[in-house]
DNA sequence: CAGTTATGATGACGATCATAATCTATATTG
DNA sequence: CAATATAGATTATGATCGTCATCATAACTG
């Protein structure tokens, strides 16, 4: 069955789409090409008529998410980013969240075709983190993209570690919280926030 | 073949510590039962005498490197843990290194079993780093569990951040050294530390 | 020392894995 | 409109997945 060029377009943007957020909640060993295929709509037979194999399509997916999250980032305040990166609600739904936190350690297991899109992808989030570097003080803003640096190894690890505990646990919570209170704290002259303690999903 | 109970104890032993080294390797999807056993020296079938299920290897696999991280943590210097944590030799050999940086986006996908162990080995590893707690200003160190959350956070998300670049790129070498500056920065009166620059792995 | 127990080897279970060949229907090209 | 190219379905490949039944052997237990 041959379809529109339009519809293949489509369906090929589907495929990776539905890829980018099964990868994510489930690890790229936690998807077979026939789950994916399947969940997309289709049959397992056509995948190989859009990707060369399953890496290829790991590497697309990761692509395409780091550019949807670098665009989405640009547009935001800087503390209301880390407040929504540091939220509950992100921390349960990762097939909707960052796909370095969901998936930079798989990636260090995979071949170096997706370890340069993580890469790429990391330095494209370092230059727009690099661009909102403001409330530090003079002292520290000296190196704009040290600081990006240990704000995203901070802000992932503390994320990575949440979920790697247990479902309502309190530990999970308080790891998000120390790290948010931490984070945000240049912006704030009080020792502890008080700009997101409105939002729902914060702990 | 029925062997020595002493016996059982060690190859059960043996077991548990192959197949720790191996997910920390390439993950717990990464590993099969059968290639573990092998690897351990035996052959896939006396598997169920020892465990339950390959989620209950993979919880005592990470309660075992857990325990012997911590008793090691808490013998060294908190500087040099730093050093030995962010350098590349650690980041290139994961199966010997840290099982929470190597395993933590795994064990966000699995049960609730090995979410266990791992909130368990965070909690430990956090009560060995408070007890550490020093060099910091008496401002920052009124809170050493916060203190010792966001070094952890930061410390993992640098280490994984890195292994999820290409291998022996300047992306990774730059995470893993500007990290460990600014975690070891509260020690050293001038701004870079020079305290590890003999180190032959640091970047 | 005879009887019981249990480790580990062998082999098999159905399911799923990534990849690929074949086929069919239809959009595109001439 | 006829010929060609191709997206996606169907089916098949050999490998590996986690789990288990069976069995021989040798350590325990009485």
């Amino acid at each position: 069955m041959k379809v529109t060029k339009a519809q293949v377009r489509e369906n090929r943007e589907r495929i990776v789409e539905t890829a980018s957020e099964l990868f994510r909640e489930r690890g790229y060993d936690g998807v077979g090409v026939a789950e994916l295929m399947a969940a997309a709509g289709f049959t397992h037979g056509g995948f190989y008529k859009h990707f060369g194999s399953k890496a290829d399509l790991m590497a697309e997916a990761a692509a395409c998410s780091f550019a949807k999250s670098t665009a989405q980032t640009a547009e935001v305040d800087i503390n209301d980013f880390i407040q929504r990166y540091l939220s509950r609600e992100h921390r349960d739904t990762p097939g909707q969240g960052c796909t370095m936190a969901a998936l930079c350690a798989d990636a260090g297991r995979q071949s170096d075709l997706i370890k340069q899109t993580f890469a790429e992808g990391i330095e494209r989030q370092l230059a727009t983190f690099a661009d909102k570097d403001t409330g530090f003080s003079p002292a520290e803003q000296h190196d704009a993209r040290a600081n990006s640096i240990v704000a995203m190894a901070q802000a992932v690890g503390a994320l990575v570690l949440s979920r790697s505990c247990p479902d309502d646990s309190a530990l999970a919570d308080e790891i998000l919280r120390v790290c948010r209170n931490q984070m945000l704290k240049p912006k704030s002259s009080s020792p502890v926030s008080s700009i997101g303690n409105s939002g729902e999903n914060l702990c």
